[in-house]
RNA sequence: GGCGAGUUGGCGGAGUGGUUACGCAGCGGAUUGCAAAUCCGUGUACAGGAGUUCGAUUCUCCUACUCGCCUCCA
């Protein structure tokens, strides 16, 4: 059986992955508070567990794994989006949640198995709240349910804090119901104007932590594999959960593995509305930055590493892409399909994932991959070049982008591009006509001046003694072609 | 102040106790009407210091610098 090694943020250490029981594989992330637009660093986790998700799908079974993502669609932020627009809290959920959802297929993320929503599982706040009280380590005061850190032992061990130098280090005013400081909310009271649901405290809604709690025990159980979300959340919010999670569940243990990536960055600066680089996912589409460029550049850096976002890489993952076209279309051609089995990922790609997620590594393997592919194909390959060999070399290629999440973007990516072959029927001919002429006359000017205008649309000019190839790329601007005519 | 992560060649970015990825850019060549694309070849690196070791970029410690988090931001 392949081993997997994770990074275990609870013990800070690569650990071997061993799931509790690998006929269902369990894995939780931290979803959207669904307010607004998914931004290009709420992207990152997403791509990142989504390639988690698919390796455990390979090496576990795609039916043994279970993947739930949640939405909090009840939030300070989200009453505050809905004061200032004068829109409903409902309106506002449903639609920002369908955006996510939209933006997040965009980059190739497959959909997780179970995506439950807060307000669905508010009965289920309260009732673990209520636990939490009858047990000791919650307390109701001033009409909001406060859990009482230092009841909880543990408290700070997943973010490497104790309470006391929490306490000396806090920036924020305490609020003068709490018994300790850095107590937290479970629950608070609603007034007229803000959601809330009756409760034994009062009508009310639940603080921010205890959904994600709520859900995971759920859906999951007290004792799951994976947990994962952005190194933000290390504090306050998962240290919360554990805290909720393990005094509701005494002696579950809750996460075995605890997995967060690095924050993104753009131009090598913090991405913020200030500094005026902040953008969404759904903005760099909207430029025609395509998915799969998105999750190609995610990919290029290893996940517990700062991602930095650059025009550069950009431009560079475009070409990348590009390259992996006329391999993707010879592994179709020869009618292959990527593969569910394990064994059918390219063994550098297998080797590189399985060391903790390294993603950059897979591409390099996926480029490798590829080039097989294309030599086999020329029969140039290495060794014997036969036709069951450049099958497996198909297969194995599809299997390792489907792995990665780029088999489906890279087919419409290929699409594409064939529509975009299909404007320059006319000019290719012309350019054909006047080639040929060229060739008897020695004249090359009309030719030059052609080529000059398709440069200037983005089009690549390939040129062999028989045949002229005319290639869109990134830069295709199908309006300048029209000036040629 | 507390906690954590990081510092690899011109740029990006893996990895390893000894044989020094890979991509882009560069350079040389093949090819080309000229190019592009492609193919072949090629140079340059492990922040600084100390230690462990036969040997460290890789392990330990220290220093410097960068970055992130510290109550609702992934």
């Amino acid at each position: 059986m392949t081993t997997i090694k994770l990074h275990n943020t609870k013990t800070r250490k690569r650990e071997e992955f061993v799931p509790i029981d690998p006929e269902n594989v369990r894995m939780y992330v931290c979803g959207p508070t669904v307010y607004d637009r998914a931004h290009l660093g709420n992207a990152r986790p997403v791509i990142v567990f989504d390639v988690l998700y698919r390796l455990l799908r390979h090496v576990y079974g795609p039916d043994h794994v279970t993947y739930v993502r949640n939405f909090t669609d009840v939030d300070d932020k989200i009453n505050a989006r809905a004061a200032e627009s004068g829109r409903s809290i409902a309106e506002i959920t449903a639609e920002t949640t369908q955006w996510f959802l939209d933006d997040m297929a965009a980059v190739g993320a497959l959909e997780p198995n179970e995506m439950p929503r807060a307000t669905a599982y508010i009965p289920q706040m309260v009732k673990m709240i209520e636990g939490l009280i009858a047990s000791g380590h919650a307390y109701a005061a001033e009409g909001h349910v406060l859990f009482a850190v230092e009841s909880y032992k543990e408290y700070g061990a997943l973010s490497g804090r104790s309470i006391d130098d929490m306490i000396a280090g806090a920036r924020v005013e305490v609020a003068p119901y709490k018994r300790n400081p850095m107590d937290f909310v479970l629950w608070k009271p609603s007034d007229a104007d803000t959601p809330g649901w009756d409760s034994p405290w009062g009508r009310g809604r639940p603080g921010w932590h205890i959904e994600c709690s709520a859900m995971s025990y759920e859906l999951l159980g007290a004792h799951f594999d994976i947990h994962g979300g952005g190194n933000d959340l290390m504090f306050p919010h998962h240290e919360n959960e554990i805290a909720q999670s393990c005094c509701a569940h005494p002696g579950s243990g809750f996460a075995n593995y605890w997995l967060h990536n690095e924050m993104l960055q753009v131009e090598g600066k913090k991405m913020s509305k200030s500094l005026g680089n902040f953008f969404t996912v759904r903005d760099l589409l909207d430029q025609g930055v395509p998915g799969e460029v998105i999750r190609f550049v995610m990919l290029s850096t290893h996940y517990r590493k700062p991602m930095d976002w650059t025009e550069k890489k950009r431009e560079e993952a475009e070409k990348t892409l590009d390259a992996l076209l006329s391999p993707l279309s010879i592994a179709v051609a020869h009618r292959a399909v990527p593969s569910n089995a394990w064994g059918d990922v390219p063994k550098g790609i297998r080797e590189t994932l399985i060391e903790d997620l390294n993603t950059s590594g897979a591409l390099t393997c996926l480029r490798a991959s590829a080039e097989l592919v294309g030599k086999l194909a020329e029969g140039r390959g290495p060794g014997e070049s036969d036709g069951a060999t450049l099958q497996v070399a198909c297969v194995e290629f599809l299997t390792g982008l489907e792995v990665l999440g780029l088999y489906e973007l890279m087919l419409k990516r290929a699409a594409r591009k064939r529509d975009n072959k299909d404007l320059l029927d006319d000019v290719h001919l012309r350019f054909v006509i006047a080639r040929n002429l060229a060739m008897q006359t020695k004249d090359f000017s009309t030719v030059d001046q052609l080529k000059a205008g398709l440069k200037q649309a983005g089009v690549e000019v390939r040129m062999t003694k028989e045949s002229v190839e005319l290639v869109p790329g990134p830069e295709f601007n199908p309006a300048i072609l029209e000036a040629l005519k």
